[in-house]
DNA sequence: TTATTTAAAAATATCTACATTTTTTATTAT
DNA sequence: ATAATAAAAAATGTAGATATTTTTAAATAA
């Protein structure tokens, strides 16, 4: 198992120190929460490869957190299908495979489409602007240092600009289930972004993808925005085929 | 709160038994998981009420659990969003509303129908058969003796029904998605069922639009089987909003 | 020798009982 | 009534006990 936990910035003092969010929503976290979120971020990052055994005791020690919190935490991250439990033999990193990534890929494709759909019925002004100014916030994603910052920006800005869309939908239940798929998708994802983002011609096609969706929505054009959406979402799984065996040796 | 759990099957010997899923799994399961199932039952059967608080004190003592694998189920309970839990305060079994009911039924509509689209598409011929065995299960639910047994026997293969037409779909995240979506609709399903069962008529109408829907799923007619199941899925709602403010009372 | 079984030891997961912290309720004073 | 304080109740966390699985080593059979 891969020991060191590379995100450094989120174990520094999480004993003691409150995140901005627990402080926003106004309730200091509980250990089981704060262990949730420190091992979600460092799975999606990385830090523990698929299969990986996650052992109570370097969990404990790593996280400084006692085991009952622990397991509240990866009994949830079970929920969330990034961890497999078997009871009396502990938790794992959920493995990683081809068949997941084609199914939470299709699964993805078809709900943001539908959601995408109801969004061209159901959205406003407010949200047309939402996406309009999101739209153009992601189209400059230029003033940057470092490579790692532009893939950082780059994603946020583009997470933002889908979320601006979806939001439009109406449905609150809707857009829970596809932020649980996004999760799902995130370690997938985290592939397809380093050849992406690096790439001009990738991004170029990205931009190309993402000024004809706004051109759909803001014409309320459903049925090509539906079309748009599925194929936007599906496009990077072939990239993503080709990153996935060379995880595995 | 309601402090009697009147599923009484279930709160048995729970501390030494083992029940038959845990038997056919190879895997006895843990504290946790029984407290999560035991609970999530009470909670859709009501054995709990909206907005009850669930006093770790007498879930202890009542389900002869401690109160960290306790934790662990509330949790897990909060991801299915059939509790909320406010950090220090403790946890509360989730309000109802008609806001929530329309939600998730909007979203299981959209949802089912697109799956079922999916179904028509993707379903084999073993599909075919399972679909129309389950109709004809259904359609044959009559020797039976008490009222109660009606209930159980119709829900259980009517659900059967929804779910092997669905399983033709080919997506096990779209069916997880689904499943959890059928979860948090339980309880207000519960208020629908017990009016729908009970009346000639409307068990009548139930069959005919199931008819309809094995007759569009076998000629693969794909417009019409996602518009029927759509309006299937949402006709309970009139029915629910108008028991839900008792509820209240 | 090689493979298989058995038994003991170690490692690990899980649970319980108790300790601590926080919230809620009750009481008193202003 | 309102605010401050004290007491009680409740939630959360910790440490250590218990139960289970895995590993190791020895013994036996092929």
């Amino acid at each position: 198992m891969n020991t060191s936990v590379t995100n450094s910035t989120q174990n520094q003092g999480n004993a003691t120190s409150v995140s901005e969010k627990d402080v926003v929503e106004g309730s200091k976290a509980n250990q089981a929460t704060i262990a949730y979120r420190l091992l979600k971020q460092d799975i999606i990052n990385g830090a523990y490869q698929p299969g990986d055994k996650l052992l109570m005791s370097h969990l404990k020690s790593h996280y400084e957190i006692g085991a009952g919190p622990m397991r509240e935490a990866l009994s949830q991250l079970v929920a969330d299908r990034l961890v497999t439990a078997i009871s009396q033999r502990g938790f794992r990193v959920a493995e990683m495979s081809v068949e997941e990534l084609t199914d939470i890929y299709d699964a993805r494709a078809h709900l943001e489409a539908l959601i995408t759909g109801l969004a061209v019925e159901r959205g406003d002004e407010d949200w047309e602007a939402d996406v309009l100014g999101e739209a153009h916030k992601l189209s400059r994603v230029n003033e940057v240092n470092t490579p790692e910052e532009m893939l950082q920006v780059w994603d946020r800005r583009h997470k933002s600009f889908h979320q601006a869309i979806v939001n439009g939908c109406g449905s609150p239940k809707l857009l829970e289930m596809r932020a649980s798929l996004l999760d799902q998708a995130e370690r997938y994802r985290q592939l397809w972004l380093k050849q992406t983002v690096f790439s001009q011609s990738a991004l170029e096609e990205k931009r190309q993808e993402h000024a004809e969706l706004v051109d759909a929505l803001l014409n309320r054009n459903k049925a090509k925005a539906t079309e748009l959406m599925y194929s936007h979402i599906l496009s990077p799984i072939a990239i993503i085929k080709g990153l996935l065996p060379q995880q595995v040796n």
